[in-house]
This record gives C-alpha cells, structure tokens and sequence, in this order.
DNA sequence: TTGTAGGCGTTATCAC
DNA sequence: GTGATAACGCCTACAA
C-alpha cells in the first residue's frame, strides 16, 4: 500500500479541524470545543490546541461551521445608496455595532431602481444570514412571503409604521413634514416653494408638508419633484425652476440639505439674501449643515443611533434576548440656524 | 418501521434540494444542474424543476454549495471608513461592480486604529471569500502570511507600489504631494502652511509637498498635524492655529477638502479673502468642492474607477481570465477652481 | 473531559 | 441526460 507521506501535497490545502486534531494529538472535537466553548475543556488541553492552531495557520471554515450550526454570525443589510450622505452614517453604525457583537455584514446597495428587491433579497438569502437590515417599509407581498420564510430576525429602518415585517427602528417622515409645515406657518408665511427627490420617503415628507400649509387659508404652494441624484446643481436648478415660474417666495423647503445647500447657492446668485429675503429649509443634518454659511436650518435625525439599534436589536434577537420594543420611533428635532 | 410522513414537521426546515427533486420527481443531483448548468440538461426537466423551485419557495443555500465547490462569489472589502466622503464612492462602486459580476459584498469598516489588521482579515477569512479587496499597502509580515496562505487575489486600493501583495489599483500620494508643491512654486509664493490629518496617506502626501517646497531656498513652511476626525471644524482651528504663531501664509496646503473648507471658513471669519490674501488647497475633489465658494482648487482622483477596476481585476482572476495589467495608476488631476 | 458517529445541503465524479 | 455515491469541514448528540 502507498503508507508514505501524504498524496499530492502540491496544491496546498488550508488547514483544517482534522489537521489541527493531528497535530495536537486529539480528536477534531475536542479542538472545535477548545475553541468554541473553552470552558468545557481542560486548560492544559487548549494551550496544546492553540500552539497545534498557530502552527498549522488554522483558519476556521465558517461554511462548514454554518452549514452544521444553522447561524452564520452574518448579517445582510440593503440601502438604496450610501454615496449620497443620507445612508452612510446609519450603514457605517451598523457596521461597528455588528463587529463589536462578533458579526460580519453582508452590504447590498440596491439603488432606487428597485429592480425587484424580492430577488435581491432571495440571493442575499443565499448565504443564509442570521438577520436582515432593510431600508424602507414597502415590500411586495413576494417578499415578505419570501422574508417569513426565511424565518430569521428583520429590522426595517429609515421608516415608520406600527405593522413591521418583523422589527423596526426609523421615524415618521410624515411628522417631520408637518413639522416644517408648521414652523414656516407660524411666522406667518403665505408663499412656498418645495424641492422634492423622486424617492419615495422624500415625496411623504413633502407630502406632510403642504397637507399643514394647506390648512392656511391663502396659502400659496408651487411644488417640483427632481430627478435623482438629488445633488447640489439639481437644487439651484430647482430653484430656479421655482422663482422663474413665480417671482417671489417667502420660504423654500427642500427634502435634503445638498437640495438646500444648492438653493442658497442660487438663491444668493440672484441677488436673494438667505434668510433675510428667502427662507430655506433642509432634511437630514448631513455633515456640512451646520457649516454652511448661511448655516442650514434643517431636520436632525440620528442616522448613527438607528444603525446602533437595528444592529442591537437584530443581535439580541438572535441570541435569544428579549427585545423590549420592538419598534423604535428615534424621533427627529428641527435645528433651527440661520437660513430659515 | 415509521414510514409515515416525515416526523415533526412543526418546525419548517427551509426547503432544499431535495425537496425540490422529491416534488419534481427527480434527483437532486438533476435539479443542482438544471440550476447551475441548465444546458447539460434537457429543456423540458427544466421546466419540471423550475415549477417545483417555486412551488416549494427554495432559495438555494451558498455555505453548502460553497463549501463543496470552494467558491463562495463572497469578495471581502476591508476600508478604515466610509462616513469621511473619502472612500464611500469607491465602496459602492466596488458594491455594484460586483453584483453585476455576480458577487456580494462583505464590507467591513476598521477605523484608523488598525487594532490589528491580522486578525481582522483572518476572521474575514473565515467566510472563504473568493477575493479581497484592501485599502493601502502598509500591511505586516503576519498579515502578508495570512493573505499569502489563503491563496485569494488579493486587489490593495488607494496606494501606490510597484510590489503590490497581488495586484492594486491605486495613485501616488507622493507625486500629487509634488504636484501641489510645483503648483505653487511655480507662483512664486514663498510662505505655507500645512494642515494635515493624522491618517498615514496624508502624511506621505504632506512630505511630498515639503520635499518641492524646501527645494526653493528661503521657503518658510509650518505643518500641523490634526487629529482624526478631519473635519471643518477641525480645519477651522488648524488654521488658527497657523496663523496665531505665524501671521503671513501666502498658501495653506490641507490633506482634504473638508479641512480647506474648515481653513477658508476661518480666513474669511478673520477677513482675509481667499483666494485674494490667502490661497487654499485641498485633496479628493469630495462632492462639495466645486461648489464650495469659492470653489475648492484640489486634488482629482477617480475614486469610482478605483472601485470598478479593483471588482473587475478580482473577478476576472477568480474566474481565471488574464488580468492584463495587475498594478494600475488611475492617477490624479489639479483641478484649479477659485481658492488657490 | 474527551471521543465516535452521523448529518448539515450541496456538488464532483463516475456509472448508466 | 440522469442518477448514485462520496466528499466538503464542521458540529450535535450521544457514548465512554
């Protein structure tokens, strides 16, 4: 018989449990113990295994372990963009917290095109994820069965209702657009101009808006939606759009802080002084708000503190912790600076 | 013996292959091809097996498919940050140049303080993604034995050397510190100042500028070293700082234009006009520096192609095409906008 | 405390 | 063109 060394030992392998067992002199059980649940195993034993990991460059195969344990330590999250400022700081939290507990996070940018995020979503389940971060709260009906079947903890983000698939952490754009109605009603404003994205939470915001200075008598409202991206050149063309079909305006309000930081910009190219002349309002306290000049009075909604909690909910959830609330309204306050 | 229906079917097991061949009345070995090499197969089996895929709602399941065929489509994407602006365009440009080609993402954010990149990467590692992506090339000879023994590409980002670990797609921090350094040479100015985040990229491109600068007798150059986070904040006060020890700077050098929108920021609280009484530079053309006032003179690279290019040279050498040219220099531009 | 047997869900390989 | 069998690397369950 060939009781040689080893076959074929030219396309080098990557170590397994088995070797590692070898080399220390104990079976492939005993090591996986030693690694995973110590405390079961003598310390004398683990010294032995952990020189018999470092010497053979054990890498553990998390397939296999996944594939026997049913938990994979991962993570998928889906967001339209990351790119565009809105997105990153909740992604980037999720990130952190999930790496502090131990996971990895599966990141799949979708775009607004929602090609079919029933698909996306299957493949994503593919790699059988012990949970699922999803942005927005309107689903198919495909992919909700799709997402109960697959049975593992969800977490809806950026967006509110009281009937989740599973759980969820976001705020009412709906509130926060009475919430800028409200403001601009109470100085006394009688004419608006509204810059709005074409996604979806932009339009219900917006929506919110004009629904409160509707409730105004005389109110004057001029609404344009713009094409994504929702950058800086769309905002003072926006604006431009809004003050060339009707001169005069007291306040324009804008489903993002790029959009406002473009009107001010426009604004002030024709000869408007913000705010003396022209108010202008934002959403999202993205990171230049505060330093522009004039200093964007905007909506602030803690982007970190929701990637925290959907990360920790989604964990706990999967280790087997209660979770208190299940849905997490984080709430929002409008920060009032100088441009409106 | 128990021949009836299968027993405890109160817990529902995800469907598998199996189960599909089982309700197509075929082997699973049949419905595994039908899905993944249909041409072998013939059409009318096709039809069977896609009927029972969607009758029974399987979603194949990867660590299995994985672990027998060695490829996972999983790239691992390891980037210190993407809330900066700095790295968010190449990430999610590496995010959708994958799922074009197939592939998810594992993306996972590490922070400056690389507490230990090693150990990072091994667990990484762990998943058996087919390629990695790397931002940098300051890696240590552990983490180079590990990535070496995994035997994956390997693309390292946002760098320069001719001796990449396997391939890399980058630019030269050095040469645009150069640049920058001839830019104003070559406007005779003599007095600068230097602010610079504490991050290693920026450092090397802060001593390229010193090396051209001091190479004109009678340079007066002063370079500060900011803590992370760099933002305008931070900016501001380096620029105070600047100046409060030394008045005059006819240039002030920053390593992104988030501290020159900080530095202009501050000169023009402390009524010195830029680019007038003093001139200001930045670095990544980051999305509000053309419309900063004045607009930001910088540095241009083209983080989206860094993206694009380091997916594609992965998955063309996973999928064993020639990868033509393994170390790329996208280069960079000096884009000259209004404040310098 | 450690070991053995069997299975997780897929695919490679060889047979029909 | 289709099927049977044996891995892939790990862990659960049970035995020692």
């Amino acid at each position: 018989m060939n009781n040689d060394r080893n076959p074929d030992k030219n396309q080098p392998r990557s170590p397994t449990l088995e070797d590692v067992a070898r080399a220390a002199g104990l079976s492939p059980m005993t090591v996986s113990r030693a690694l995973n649940n110590p405390k079961v195993v003598r310390p004398g034993t683990i010294s032995r295994v952990m020189e018999a990991v470092n010497s053979t460059g054990y890498i553990p195969n998390m397939l296999a372990g996944g594939l026997a344990t049913k938990r994979t330590k991962l993570i998928a999250v889906v967001v339209p963009q990351i790119n565009n400022n809105m997105f990153v700081d909740t992604v980037q939290a999720i990130g952190d917290e999930l790496a502090l507990r131990g996971y990895h996070m599966l990141l799949c940018i979708v775009g607004y095109t929602t090609e079919s995020e029933t698909e996306i979503v299957s493949t994503l389940l593919t790699r059988r994820p012990d949970g699922m971060v999803l942005t927005g709260i309107h689903h198919s009906s495909d992919l909700k069965r799709v997402i109960l079947n697959a049975n593992i903890p969800v977490v809806e983000i950026w967006d509110m209702t009281p009937t989740p698939l599973d759980m969820l952490v976001g705020f009412s754009h709906e509130k926060i657009g009475h919430a800028i109605g409200h403001y601009f009603l109470e100085q006394d404003f009688t004419r608006f101009g509204l810059i709005c994205a074409s996604d979806r939470r932009a339009q219900v915001r917006k929506n919110g808006v004009i629904d409160v200075l509707r409730s105004r008598p005389g109110s004057f409202i001029r609404d344009i939606t713009v094409t994504a991206p929702a950058n800086m050149e769309v905002g003072r063309s926006g604006l431009s759009q809004l003050i060339e079909e009707d001169k005069a305006f007291d306040a324009i309000i804008c489903t993002s802080d790029t959009l406002a930081q473009g009107a001010i910009m426009e604004a002030e190219a024709r000869g408007l002084r913000v705010p003396q002349d022209l108010k202008v309002i934002g959403f999202a306290d993205l990171n230049f708000a505060a330093h522009n000049r004039p200093a964007i009075t905007t909506i602030c909604v803690d982007k970190v503190k929701i990637g925290q909690q959907a990360a920790n909910m989604l964990a706990d959830k999967i280790e087997g912790h209660e979770v208190a609330e299940s849905v997490i309204d984080i709430g929002f306050s409008l920060i009032v600076r100088e441009s409106a």
